[in-house]
DNA sequence: CAAATGTAGTTACAAATGTAACTAATGTTA
DNA sequence: TAACATTAGTTACATTTGTAACTACATTTG
């Protein structure tokens, strides 16, 4: 391939998808922050937490997909302002659940509006179908771009 | 709405794309980091010059949705590494213009198989109908979300 | 079961990123 | 045209984020 080979970021997919994906983290990230002080890190555990049950540090890495120093950080902040509490953990001692406490699970409960409301907003006008299909690629996305350690 | 409102994560549009963002946006860094050693707004930096010829950091901004410091540190890298220099603008004595130079441009030649690669990886087995409407819907929400400066 | 290895959570440090202040030039208007 | 306000680029600082070391417990294995 020894023509001048050519690439307009414009229509670039790893491009299109970090300034959508961008755009999108500063709105969510601000309603959150200004409404509730909550950072989106804060955010997930909460929401997995309030769907899930109580977990570990751990399951909620994997739940998540944020790192054990991202969440433990976020669970620091959350433990402070008595949103979580720890319930310990008696097959590993090293362990420990971090569980919603009252006033914790009522903050879920206020922010699940803003937050359909938010995903509504950015939707509005997309058919479900394409709804779907545009949540299945982006799995599939994650999929190949996880699959590989480093690029052939 | 009293009714005990619910969400899961795993399927909030935000976060997927967040996750799925993430995770493209690793593989490239890595990719471009390894051979070349540009991280990506250095990367973004050379490929709009290529497309379009000599820019001010201004106008670099805005076509690369970058923050004018984001675009600094780049191209004060890129200077450094003599990938590019600074043509005098004469309409504007506080700025300057960017291009490429020979090497910066012998470098372009060699990244874009590559990028071309890991989106032609990314996109495998993805109809040319579906990535096109994939194009259209992250622009969609760019627009969606770039529109407001804080949430209703 | 004792030594070695691995793992969960935590802490400390380094790098990247965003925000706000600064400088020099331009443009605006009284 | 002198004073004021604005803009491009830069620099400095604070925050966020990721990486690597550490501690306590758990698991493996000779």
């Amino acid at each position: 391939m020894s023509a001048r080979a050519r690439l307009r970021l414009q229509d670039y997919l790893p491009y299109r998808l970090s300034v959508a994906s961008n755009a999108v983290s500063r709105l969510i990230a601000r309603a959150y922050e200004q409404r509730f002080g909550l950072k989106i890190p804060q955010w997930r555990l909460i929401a997995v937490l309030a769907d899930e049950g109580p977990l570990t540090p751990q399951a909620l890495c994997g739940r998540t997909l944020m790192d054990k120093v991202t969440v433990m950080r976020a669970a620091q902040r959350l433990l402070q302002r008595r949103l979580l509490r720890r319930l310990p953990n008696r097959q590993d001692r090293r362990s420990h659940r971090l569980a919603l406490t009252r006033s914790g699970a009522r903050l879920y409960q206020q922010i699940v509006p803003l937050a359909l409301a938010c995903e509504a907003h950015l939707l509005r006008g997309v058919a479900r179908a394409e709804v779907a299909r545009l949540g299945r690629l982006l799995r599939k996305l994650e999929r190949s771009a996880s699959a590989i350690d480093f690029f052939p």
